[in-house]
DNA sequence: GCCAAACGTTGCTCTGAAACAAACTCCGGA
DNA sequence: TCCGGAGTTTGTTTCAGAGCAACGTTTGGC
């Protein structure tokens, strides 16, 4: 295991109240590691023996219908805690961890879970806010899902990864990690194909650019238009 | 306000584990109050400045768009916190809370959450298993949202008013509040028309037998074929 | 440098469910 | 008792988007 430097941490909201002894104590229960793109971190449904933060990379949060659809609950950023299934009482992942990109994450045992919370001032809560913008996050998406036309949904979508893992380039704003037509209508409960037909009038009308697995945002203004948010 | 009993609570999971006394001291700050079918508790994006639990009745939990489409998100049942923002760390609602039946609330001033929480065991783990396992009633939801037909998902929000409220009657189990084909077209993201004909075939076919606002699953075997769960 | 697999595009068909339209029925209140 | 509104039913039309099919393109491994 790589020595970890206690500047990781202090500047991420969950430790960002602690003293630096704190941090290094925190930093000793933890493991650090690297996830290759596509492979995952831990399974819906398994015993939920870890919990996480992501330092580098992207996350796919995805479940799996029993009749083997899969489909993108949300993405995590890094930073952020995730798979804390310790903070709502549950023993098992509500969901699968997938690496969008490579990524690395450090963890630590579920059984120190209850000591951070109660050591740790403003860990507890950072946490619990995380989860509060999680559940707002799901929620959206489910009405989004519930009322909104294909195409403004997969608009959605786009602003959400540009709004969340956006960078300026020359030409534009780029999502930060690869992703697929598939991946996308995985987001929006289409397919595919329907995703392909939309990006390619999007690339016609001058709004986005993309290449394989790889999607440049170039009016993000006109995007806004399209997924109907305002006006 | 009428004098509250403390065996209203005493078999509640959030307060199971506490003393008469501390019950008592609970009650010295709820204050309850009657909401009558279809009035508003609390609204989406207001000042979160209480925090309830349903003794009696049913509740819609829901969100509307911009764009004035309403669906409806899960439903409370007596005996469930609701409204409990100050758990993730929100200074704001969520989602709209409506009364889906004649119901009756205590609740609390957001303040005394702190203090609850901390002074009494028990109470802050219940509130987290609460929302962990709405959570995973949404992203259910979502994910049948995502990747199932319109029948299916109707059939599914059936069975999940059956199951968390249904009582079993001479006929078969009757859902235990005033549901209308439009509130069902809320929690499916279809439309009423979709659902009344639904309904319609499905009484033909003796799996229901519903009257205005009122719904008896007469055949829940067939009706879970229906959702396509299993087979 | 070749091949296979993964990813993407595009055309065509067909259907599920929305949209539009019009009645009908029940219920509560004046 | 009658009226009006809320809830429900049913028919018809329309179209977005899924399904199917075939082909093109990039990439990485051997």
């Amino acid at each position: 295991m790589p020595k970890l430097d206690e500047s990781l941490l202090t500047d991420l909201p969950p430790f960002s109240l602690l003293e630096r002894g704190q941090i290094r104590e925190i930093l000793t229960h933890a493991v650090s590691r690297r996830y290759e793109e596509g492979s995952e971190i831990f399974r819906e449904g398994h015993e939920a023996e870890r919990f996480y933060l992501l330092l580098d990379g992207y996350l796919r949060v995805v479940r799996t219908t029993p009749g083997g659809d899969q489909i993108i609950v949300l993405h995590i950023s890094p930073g952020q805690l995730f798979g804390i299934a310790p903070a709502l009482q549950r023993d098992t992942y509500p969901a699968t961890a997938i690496a969008a990109a490579e990524s690395i994450a450090l963890s630590w045992p579920t059984s120190v879970w209850e000591d951070f919370t109660s050591r740790f001032p403003g860990f507890a809560s950072e946490s619990y806010k995380t989860l509060g913008q999680r559940l707002g996050q799901i929620q959206e998406t489910l009405t989004e899902m519930a009322t909104q036309a294909v195409e403004k949904r997969v608009a959605c979508a786009l602003l959400r990864m540009v709004n969340q893992t956006g960078r300026k380039t020359a030409d534009g704003i780029e999502i930060a990690f690869p992703v697929t037509r598939q991946n996308i209508s995985e987001m929006t409960g289409t397919t595919l194909h329907t995703v392909s037909r939309l990006l390619s009038a999007w690339q016609k009308d001058g709004v986005v650019r993309s290449t394989r697995k790889h999607i440049v945002v170039t009016d993000p203004h006109r995007l806004v238009l399209l997924s109907g948010m305002e006006g």
